[in-house]
DNA sequence: GCATGAAGGACCC
DNA sequence: AACCAGGGTCCTTCAGTT
């Protein structure tokens, strides 16, 4: 361990022997929602209280060592960096490079959008206060164990979601718990949503209570039927500001919750300017590039979605805290290859406003977990796993999926987490049996434990709401899917097929209006840039030009499966899809799987007679050809914001949202290595900015 | 060299 | 006197396979 670690250690280890809490430990007790609205008290005292009361806890020293960990990696981060300097590492040439990279966001950088994000108001505890009137006016709080949401009375004791209850009585002693009430959240939720979906036909829902919006079409629909051609920016400002108070009045009437919003133009900042004017009122950013850049400039890193407490500290230890100092650390970030692009176009404000709905499709595992209290006898953990394995199966069958690999997940008494997993090379984990009996066997495994958590997860799903079992070798879903009682988001959504292709796609020539500005962009630090022409950046002439052309492909279909497939797709691309559609491997499972259950391997490795899907060669080909134009993305690999993450919907209909982001742009690995000629890549905390 | 699996994490709501 | 959810997604690292 070099010196600097044990500096490191030795001050992060400082806050166990004496009385005092260091203050990393101090924020990190402080929870994860620290950004919220609405306190009384003075922050720094409400964290005091909050480390204070679980201090010596479990709990507390896990997250005690983490900070620790965090704190040497973070030495390591910066003596990595002080070498690279010392080594004389041409800085001058990383910051051109970075300024390319501005260049090519700013020219890309598209204010045609208007994207709004819409957030309920403390959504669990205010539908618990519609049904419960004696709570109004009263510090509550929803949940069991851990507080799911507290009511902005509870709020301003600094209590807050994420919160363990008896932490939060310490900060408000006469807090009232409600145990959380899913079904009614669903209900509310889906009737919020309807009314979202009237504005926007293809909203994406995220989580229960938010959702993104894309108001361009309505706006311009508004505009043709009263009449009003070209609109001043002003005009429009106000046109938008008033389609978003109709939108909240409309939620307020339907449903009695009162909900607020961001608009912007992209997904980003419309979701940091919905916590701006937090309870019940909305923010708006104007559309301008020298908006946006002031916004952006003096705003926390913490605000973008994506950057959580570790990568807030890594980055806070670079000098990095608001996004303006994004820009003027570039070349340092570059440097040490922490994801630079994506974080300059979060810095710059210029991320994703692409909105579409989420597809069943995108769904990528189903799970489940029990926290209990501390068990350790084999018989009792056993007697968990079983149950566990029971709902999970259930919730698989009622979703209608059945996965290759299964995992396990438990915590033990020191909060320290673990999973084992496994993968089945032909069944498919789909019944109690097979499920049961591997986490059984996992289980046993590693069996003297003293454990807090058990948790089963279901990976590499297959839609069994689909015809073949070709999908999941092809991004595309589109007609496919009925819909079904149980998933209200279902609509929509469908004739969108994968293609992925993000608000970066077709700017390259229609950008020339913007030239200038881009110009200006290079030259200097855009914060520096006085001369910002605002105007121009507003112009709309390619307004929602992507947005149409990326979503509305005509299709060509299969004429096996009926698959279909976007108008892009080469006959050849096609022939292969048929090819596998036509092998023998495929039809024979498609009708196995009409006629009886036979693919779950009721055991673990050993299988049925089922083949994998189709030839592999051709499975390969298909993949990476067919579905997407992510080659030619990958030029364009910028990120696509992380802003939109999925949510899960606990409620037992099971209305399955998954994700509202496309999938795509990988990550750029080529110029981020390339430009860096460092091996050991460091850890890029960042990595999860993908989209 | 590349795709896959397994295990561990960061983050989000 | 005790003791911090549960549903997901995506990324990274390290092997071992093909």
């Amino acid at each position: 361990m070099s010196s600097k670690e044990q500096s490191a250690m030795a001050s992060a280890g400082s806050s166990s022997s004496s009385t005092e809490i260091s203050d990393s430990m101090l924020r990190r007790m402080a929870g994860q929602s620290v950004n919220k609205a609405g306190l009384k008290k003075d922050q720094s005292e409400i964290n005091k209280i909050i480390a204070e009361a679980s201090k010596g806890s479990k709990f507390y020293e896990n997250e005690r060592e983490k900070d620790e960990k965090l704190g040497i990696q973070i030495m390591k981060l910066l003596d990595k960096r002080d070498r690279l300097l010392k080594e004389g590492v041409d800085l001058r040439r990383l910051e051109r490079e970075c300024d390319t990279f501005i260049q090519r966001i700013e020219s890309q950088r598209d204010l045609s959008q208007t994207i709004v994000h819409v957030d309920m108001d403390a959504f669990y505890a205010n539908v618990e206060l519609l049904a419960d009137p004696t709570l109004e006016g009263i510090a509550f709080g929803v949940g069991t164990g851990v507080l799911t949401t507290a009511s902005y009375e509870a709020r301003a004791y600094g209590v807050r979601s994420g919160m363990p209850v008896f932490v939060a009585k310490k900060l408000c002693p006469h807090l009232r718990m409600v145990p959380a009430t899913f079904n009614s959240y669903g209900e509310y939720s889906g009737k919020v949503m309807e009314v979202f979906r009237r504005f926007d036909p293809n909203m994406a829902k995220v989580g229960m209570d938010e959702a993104f919006l894309n108001l361009t079409t309505y706006i311009q629909e508004e505009r043709e039927k009263d009449g009003t051609g070209q609109e001043s920016e002003n005009a429009m400002h106000k046109r938008r500001e008033r389609i978003v108070r109709t939108i909240r009045e409309t939620c307020k009437k339907v449903t009695g919750l009162t909900v607020s919003a961001g608009i912007a133009p992209n997904k980003m900042l419309a979701k940091i300017c919905s916590d701006i004017n937090k309870p019940n009122n909305q923010y708006i950013l104007p559309f301008t590039r020298q908006a946006v850049l002031d916004f952006t400039r003096t705003l926390p890193i913490r605000k973008i979605p994506g950057i959580g407490r570790v990568s807030e500290r890594c980055l806070e230890a670079l000098g990095v805290i608001t996004c303006g100092d994004i820009i003027t650390k570039r070349a340092e970030l570059h440097l040490l290859n922490y994801g630079v692009i994506e974080l300059l176009k979060a810095g710059l404000g210029a991320t994703s406003n692409v909105v579409e709905a989420g597809r069943r499709e995108d769904r990528k595992s189903v799970g489940c977990e029990r926290t209990f209290r501390e068990k350790s006898k084999r018989e009792e953990l056993i007697a968990i796993v079983e149950d566990v394995a029971e709902e999970l199966t259930e919730t698989l069958q009622k979703l209608e999926y059945t996965g290759k690999t299964l995992s396990l997940k438990y915590k033990t008494h020191d909060f320290k987490l673990h999973t084992k997993s496994h993968t089945l090379q032909h069944g498919e984990y789909k019944t109690r049996d097979s499920i049961q009996t591997w986490a059984l066997k996992a289980l046993e495994e590693s069996l003297p434990l003293k454990l807090r958590l058990l948790g089963l997860r279901v990976n590499q799903l297959r839609d069994l709401r689909k015809k073949g079992g070709l999908e999941q070798y092809f991004t595309n879903p589109s007609h496919s899917r009925k819909l079904h009682e149980d998933d209200e988001e279902a609509e929509g959504a469908d004739f969108n097929n994968a293609i992925i292709l993000d608000s970066d796609e077709d700017l390259e020539d229609s950008e020339a209006a913007e030239t200038e500005q881009v110009e200006r962009a290079i030259n200097g630090s855009p914060f520096n840039d006085a001369i910002t022409n605002a105007a121009s950046s507003t112009a709309v002439p390619f307004a929602s030009k992507q947005e149409t052309e990326t979503t509305h492909h005509p299709m060509i279909s299969c004429p096996i499966c009926s698959r279909t497939f976007p108008s892009s797709t080469t006959n050849q691309d096609l022939n292969a899809h048929i090819d596998v559609c036509l092998s023998k491997d495929t039809i024979q499972q498609l009708s196995s799987r009409r006629s009886s259950p036979i693919l779950g391997s009721s055991e673990s490795v050993s299988s049925t007679g089922e083949k994998s899907v189709g030839s592999k060669s051709a499975n390969k080909r298909s993949r990476r050809d067919i579905p997407t134009n992510k080659e030619d993305e990958e030029d364009y690999d910028f990120l696509r914001p992380p802003t939109s993450r999925n949510h899960s919907t606990t409620s037992s209909s099971a209305s399955v949202s998954p994700t509202v982001t496309s999938s795509g742009g990988s990550s750029n690995k080529k110029s981020k290595n390339v430009l860096m000629g460092t091996k050991e890549a460091p850890r890029n905390p960042f990595a999860f900015m993908k989209r």
